[in-house]
DNA sequence: GCGCCTCCGC
């Protein structure tokens, strides 16, 4: 009712006021309805021809809150002779659509027209290859960037390196931020991301003070923290966390939720829970996210109980738990063995809460059957599950068939893998590992036989150890670092020194040569005095030889190591495993 | 005028 008075008010006035409040109506208005009206208004008045309506219409109708890409594109196709502008607007709109490919029809079209697209339809059509992949498109705009003299435009060359970064190309997202003459941090923070995305997370790391040592010099803003602190968790790398977390708290940074969510995930994932709590603690108006973060680190830490505990004062302080917060707390479940507990929260999940039980969820319920033995009970979970089981859940119980040496139940996973034709070397090594523990000697060589004729490579893992805030990496066998040969005769010297205590190698996993971790630790060991805190990351699971060995360390040479491998944290002290076997 | 961005898991 309300707008229909605007609207016919609109005449009453002179031409120049009608005008000006009806634009500033189309910018303020976030109705629909409104808008609707408006449009008959300018369709009837024959004003939609006229871009100092239409383009002000179009921006408010295809962009959020309201987002109608059907409403844009009619009005689109109302305007008779439509200027760049027009286009970059419905480009982007399908940027961000469903159909981001539609956008690059639609810069072909207008080129077609003998129209010359500018700097922002070059970025938004960017941004419709970079969301549907299309490889072939991104290339044809990097040509017309050049081509049209757009190389000093630091904005477009940003929205390029994300083209390049999606599209898993990371060196030629570095090379276009190398070429560019002139450079803001949101380009330094693209490279960030970059750089994480495409696994180079050391560099990610890097670029934190390479910005800041830059002749043009950039600081890094709450973005740039918030992408290197996920660098940090990656990489476990905790002495640099410390530093980005001086840096916040300098810069004023330390009251934004989401930078303090980063930190209590950095803390957690690079297992100094106590920091973490600290974090978590300090925030004064804690959001779904906040308490997911704290949980899932005490999950990944092996400290279950407590999980379950925040949970439970989360809904105290009546915040709704989502999608991801039961993921970490059933994951919790799972890494502690609480079998029990876990079947609870599952069920109350869909009960109590109203969620439909996602594949990760599945997955965690079906990790924690298969940890307590339940091998034949989670396969029956994975058949009854409304989704579609994917690789990934098959293999977590295909490592729970390791572990409990089920041989026939293993044969029939690798099948559904098989099937899923996505069966990876690490699967394996796996089912070579079932046959090796059951003594199938026959079945070994058979199996070896034929990943040869398939060519299935084992890529090699990695482990890192941070010293001094440096990072150093030993990979299986390795022959790389520096002062590898020193490392190879200590390993040797405590490996004397843990047989005393006990500690005998297993020979049941297959892989049996110098482990990364193994040689992370034994330069751990070597490169920092005794009783120093050992902390490793390594990029796959963790094998009980390698397990047994660290709990051995820790008794026999009186240090505290941790192991953070693809999934959780190992503590190890005096002997023993934050984990309780449950792994 | 447009670009980067917090919590989960197998």
């Amino acid at each position: 009712m309300h707008s229909q008075t605007t609207i016919s008010r609109f005449p009453s006035l002179s031409t120049q006021t009608h005008f000006e409040s009806l634009i500033s109506f189309i910018k303020s208005t976030t109705k629909t309805t409104q808008l609707l009206e408006i449009h008959a208004y300018l369709l009837r008045t024959s004003l939609i021809q006229n871009t100092t309506f239409s383009v002000p219409f179009l921006n408010r109708i295809s962009l959020p809150p309201l987002q109608n890409l059907t409403y844009s594109l009619r009005t689109f196709s109302q305007i008779s002779r439509p200027i760049v502008t027009h286009y970059n607007t419905i480009i982007r709109a399908y940027a961000m659509s469903k159909y981001p490919e539609k956008g690059f029809y639609v810069y072909r079209d207008m080129m077609r027209k003998s129209k010359s697209p500018n700097s922002q339809s070059l970025s938004f059509v960017t941004k419709c290859c970079t969301k549907s992949c299309s490889v072939f498109g991104g290339l044809q705009v990097h040509a017309r960037i050049l081509r049209d003299g757009y190389c000093f435009d630091t904005l477009l060359l940003t929205t390029l390196m994300e083209f390049y970064s999606g599209g898993g190309k990371g060196d030629d997202a570095c090379k276009v931020f190398d070429e560019m003459p002139q450079r803001d941090t949101v380009a330094w923070n693209v490279l960030v991301s970059c750089y994480t995305r495409n696994g180079r997370t050391r560099d990610a790391l890097d670029v934190f003070d390479r910005m800041q040592r830059g002749e043009h010099g950039c600081d890094p803003d709450d973005v740039t923290c918030l992408l290197v602190l996920q660098a940090c968790s990656n990489m476990c790398a905790f002495e640099f966390g410390e530093r980005v977390h001086q840096y916040v708290k300098d810069h004023g940074y330390s009251h934004a939720l989401n930078i303090c969510n980063s930190l209590v995930a950095m803390y957690s994932k690079c297992g100094q829970l106590d920091k973490a709590y600290e974090v978590f603690q300090g925030i004064p108006n804690k959001d779904v996210v906040s308490w997911t973060a704290m949980i899932s680190g005490f999950a990944s830490n092996g400290r279950g109980r407590e999980a379950i505990n925040v949970f439970r004062e989360m809904q105290r302080m009546g915040i709704s738990p989502d999608e991801q917060t039961f993921t970490a707390l059933l994951s919790g479940c799972s890494h502690s063995g609480l079998l029990d507990e876990g079947r609870s929260i599952f069920d109350r999940m869909q009960r109590v809460f109203g969620l439909v039980p996602n594949i990760h969820h599945y997955g965690c319920v079906v990790d924690l059957m298969g940890r307590v033995g339940l091998v034949e009970d989670a396969y029956e979970l994975i058949i009854s599950m409304k989704c579609k089981p994917d690789a990934t859940i098959w293999r977590t119980l295909l490592g729970a068939c390791k572990v409990h040496g089920n041989l026939t139940l293993g044969e029939r996973v690798i099948e559904r893998l098989i099937e899923l034709k996505a069966q990876e070397a690490g699967d394996y090594i796996l089912l070579l590992n079932i046959y090796s523990s059951a003594g199938n000697w026959e079945k070994v060589i058979e199996l070896r036989k034929l990943m040869k004729e398939k060519g299935i490579q084992t890529t090699p893992s990695a482990s890192t150890i941070e010293l001094k805030g440096e990072i150093h990496e030993f990979k299986v066998d390795d022959t790389s670092h520096p002062r590898i040969n020193e490392v190879y005769e200590i390993l040797d010297e405590i490996e004397k020194q843990l047989k005393i205590g006990g500690y005998n190698a297993e020979i049941t996993d297959v892989r049996l040569s110098y482990h990364s971790e193994k040689l992370a630790m034994a330069f751990g060991v070597l490169a920092t005095p005794p009783g120093t805190k050992i902390r490793v990351a390594k990029d796959l699971r963790i094998c009980t030889d390698c397990h047994n060995f660290a709990k051995m360390l820790s008794a026999v040479y009186s240090r505290e190591v941790t192991i953070r491998d693809r999934t959780r944290f190992h503590h190890f002290r005096e002997g023993r495993c934050s984990c309780n076997d449950f792994w």
